[in-house]
DNA sequence: TGTACATCAGTGAACGCGCGTTCACTGATGTAC
DNA sequence: TGTACATCAGTGAACGCGCGTTCACTGATGTAC
């Protein structure tokens, strides 16, 4: 008897290699397009495999998601970002976090919009993610000269972010056949929220 | 014989009582959840007549599209209209419009985003869409001190737009608890995004 | 340390459901003479 | 104006494809004694 079995070691490789798999998958098909056997031969199993480890395309995408949010946690409380967004500083700080997330979360992010947009629960569940964010990029700006609602101006910030990443940062689609560095794209964003909050200039 | 047959007027109306139906089960149940015998029964017909007017569902949603181009052409080139986004009142003009549109098209433009994400034709179609808007846009950007490559702002400028609709014009979603009239998301916006992009205060 | 049995990850062919699409049919409108 | 035939929108039951899900089986790992 080993400390860890062989067994559960090859199942995790197993379960590890199937959401690779299907992250690549998404990436290629999209998550809606994504079939369970394509995933499978993805990852160079049978079938029946998948139903090992996932009850259903659902719970995969559930368990991919559950990963992000522990490495987000982790990186959440990262130390030294300031709090008050007149300070430039700390709205850049803060869109470049996000963008670092975005970037590394995109197949996934995107994964979840597409489940979300067909299925209520992850379109909650979504919904329950963007939420906390919400309120924090709220909290950080007060004391400036908004030119709406808090809560709404959050929902500018954070809707902004999440579709300028997902159109720049996308693998496939044409892009005004142009790149973007990752620093253009965020001093671009922080010029522009900065001063559309009301920030000095 | 008339000279619009008795028969021709009969398909017309059955062929815009299935859009009409088509729509409203979208906006219930998502473009992509939307089954043939739902739209046929929503519009009271029989499965088999949806064939007599739509080859698929992918050539109806297409149809809708072009009825939304036919109206959003005769509404293009309104007068009055200032082209210099150093001027405020330009900037709202065109969110105005947009948001007047996107108002009335929103159930279709969502039903398009649905299908993009899973039909490459239809991705290329709604870039195709959305590009004159942002090079008309991209245009009236000129004199202004932009915070980044002028196409880029103007992408800003758009999926800001888009995004933001999305959310506050939406009928199903929760919005943090709190509705929006049309002239405070309107107001917000304008102020928001003529800061953004570098015009005066 | 060895043997006999139990467990369990992995396999892939087969099953079956959901739904898009077809098709033979009906009856009303249109046409020809 | 009337009769005979053609056309065509509309019908709804049936078909069949695609794909998610199951399941009996295999062989390797784990356990008991």
């Amino acid at each position: 008897m080993a400390l860890v079995g062989v067994r559960k070691q090859q199942a995790a490789l197993t379960e590890a290699e199937l959401k690779a798999a299907a992250i690549r998958v998404f990436d290629l098909v999209g998550y809606l397009n994504a079939k369970i056997t394509e995933i499978t031969a993805e990852a160079g199993r049978a079938t029946g495999s998948f139903y090992k480890h996932f009850a259903s395309k659902e719970k995969l995408l559930q368990a991919l998601l559950a990963d992000l949010l522990q490495e987000g946690d982790a990186s959440a409380e990262l130390p030294g970002h300031g709090t008050d967004f007149r300070d430039r500083e700390a709205v850049r700080w803060h869109i470049a976090v996000y963008w670092a997330f975005y970037r590394q979360a995109r197949t996934v992010m995107i994964a979840l919009q597409q489940a979300a947009s067909v299925d209520e629960t992850f379109a909650e569940q979504a919904q329950r993610m963007i939420e906390p964010d919400l309120h924090h990029i709220a909290g950080h700006l007060a004391g400036l000269d908004l030119p709406g609602d808090p809560l709404v101006v959050a929902s500018i910030f954070t809707s902004l972010l999440s579709t300028f990443t997902a159109t720049w940062l996308s693998g496939n689609h044409p892009r005004l056949g142009r790149e973007l560095t990752d620093d253009e794209a965020i001093e671009t964003l922080t010029s522009f929220i900065y001063a559309g909050i009301g920030g000095e200039r």
